[in-house]
DNA sequence: ATGATGCCTTACGTTAACGTCAATCAAAAA
DNA sequence: TTTTTGATTGACGTTAACGTAAGGCATCAT
């Protein structure tokens, strides 16, 4: 019970295509097993897809996405290359803070701005009576 | 003192260059006024830029902005197609709650990540003593 | 007058993240 | 066994948002 997936059911559990799965693949950020010729996705996979999507959603480029998952993978010894990795997440967790606050500002704004298209589409033409 | 600026002053400002400040005017995100052949920018054009950067941080597409940007511009009577335009604009709101708390989890777990890191790169080799 | 600048237009080049199509190959169904 | 189905590997196509290079006016200093 090695619990692999094939592509298709990969593909119908997160809604991407095999396309993007063997995209993925040569990019490596995810490393599927061989069933002579064919694919299988490990639980591994699975969770580093669900990671991947995830951050696309948040703006994070493949590659970034990429350094990102490497933090998941010190545990067997060395930490070579670590502390740039450490670094790069370390900025990006700030890039996001300041995204997220921004963010807020620009949803009041936006709600604002709505509330007062909303006024102008309920006017109910009373000023040309 | 019609207050214009030039391409140039216009780019350190804003820090874009000037294909930038030509291919927004392309797409209509920018109307520059010409004097002979060349661009002048007014305050107008100042402020929509101000806000095609913000909403380009936000990971908006240069379409969707235009389209907010329109939002600006019913004043002038006829709330023409305006629905449609709101109707995005509301919709566009939704997603930008949605991936705030996204963001907000997030943020949460990479921090949580980074102090784990933090430990790895603090150990003091004790292990092996 | 003559370069040297600065801006203009036109147009082809570039990167990311896949889409799409063709040809192949193997297992499963008829 | 032949056909169908599904997967695989190239390899070229696509969109967004500019970059970059080429060639042409116009103005400003020398």
């Amino acid at each position: 019970m090695e619990e692999t997936q094939t592509i298709q059911q990969m593909c119908t559990t997160f809604g991407v295509t095999p396309r993007t799965l063997r995209f993925y693949e040569s990019k490596e950020l995810l490393f599927p097993k061989r069933e002579g010729t064919r694919r299988l996705f490990t639980r591994r996979d699975s969770a580093r897809l669900k990671l991947i999507l995830r951050g696309k959603r948040f703006g994070f480029s493949l590659e970034e996405i990429r350094q990102l998952l490497d933090m998941y993978n010190i545990g067997d010894g060395q930490a070579t290359q670590f502390q740039e990795t450490y670094r790069i997440a370390c900025a990006r967790l700030e890039d996001m803070e300041r995204q997220r606050d921004e963010l807020n500002e620009a949803i009041d704004e936006l709600k604002a701005q709505l509330d007062w298209g909303r006024q102008l589409l309920h006017q109910e033409t009373r000023t040309t009576d």
